[in-house]
DNA sequence: TTCGTTGCAAAGGATTTGCACTTTA
DNA sequence: TAAAGTGCAAATCCTTTGCAACGAA
């Protein structure tokens, strides 16, 4: 994804397109994975970009509020974002974790039970926690 | 379930049935139940309970290390503990917070791909994301 | 008496927020 | 030049931890 299509994704949901925004969405869209905030901090930093941890946080609230990325909650000490918004399913490697995408397609569930009573659904996840293998 | 057999739990899983941790215990395994922290702390302390919320999260942590309940991340900002230990799935509503269960054997999960190499499967949990129906 | 437990308060880690300054439209 | 965004530091929330007092074996 390139800047400029990165501009245009931005700016098409409304959200302006400063360069600390860019630099993040650039960051994180550029291929499918899932980063903690922490992550995007020091990569970015390592890059030798100047972007605030304070705007790298906002800028991921933004993100997630408008769609452009996902949060994931697997660890209750901090979050992750996913670069992948269709709906899909994860591994999850508890000792090192790391989440592995799953096509949704890729596993078919049947037999959904109804809904609780005037809800409806927003969302069906699976995810498989994994671990290295004993031995 | 008694003091009694509470108890005996605790014991036999090598954790000391003190009078703090079994008031706990007692607590979130009177029924299937997901209660964070501080929903426990509020519960015992509006029942008269004078125990610390140290103690509390203290004995919540033994407690899932020892698999007498479980721990539920769903939700970053905090944790829920799940006074039902056997696998089974989720319904969440985003907008109460709340945790239903879903017996295991109501939903067909087919086609898990392969694991990632070298890992083996802990556990695969399926969460139903649901708000309040528009309308 | 010894060792594990409790409870207070302080520490910790992740995230948010107040606010003055800066940028952009 | 008004509105929005940035960045620093302080604040917040949940959870853990240090440590002295306590309790059970």
């Amino acid at each position: 994804m390139t800047r400029t299509e990165i501009q245009k994704r931005l700016r098409d949901t409304g959200v302006m397109p400063t360069s600390q925004r860019i630099e993040v969405a650039e960051l994180l869209l550029s291929r499918p994975q899932h980063l903690s905030a922490d992550q995007i901090i020091e990569k970015l930093q390592r890059a030798g970009s100047r972007v605030s941890k304070a705007t790298v946080y906002n800028s991921l609230k933004t993100f997630s509020e408008t769609g452009l990325i996902k949060e994931i909650n697997v660890d209750a000490t901090r979050k992750y974002y996913d670069s992948t918004t269709d709906a899909h399913h994860h591994f999850y490697h508890v000792e090192t974790g790391e989440l592995i995408d799953i096509p949704i397609d890729r596993i078919d569930i049947a037999g959904l039970p109804d809904l609780p009573e005037g809800t409806e659904q927003e969302s069906v996840e699976v995810l498989i926690r994994v671990r290295d293998r004993a031995r």
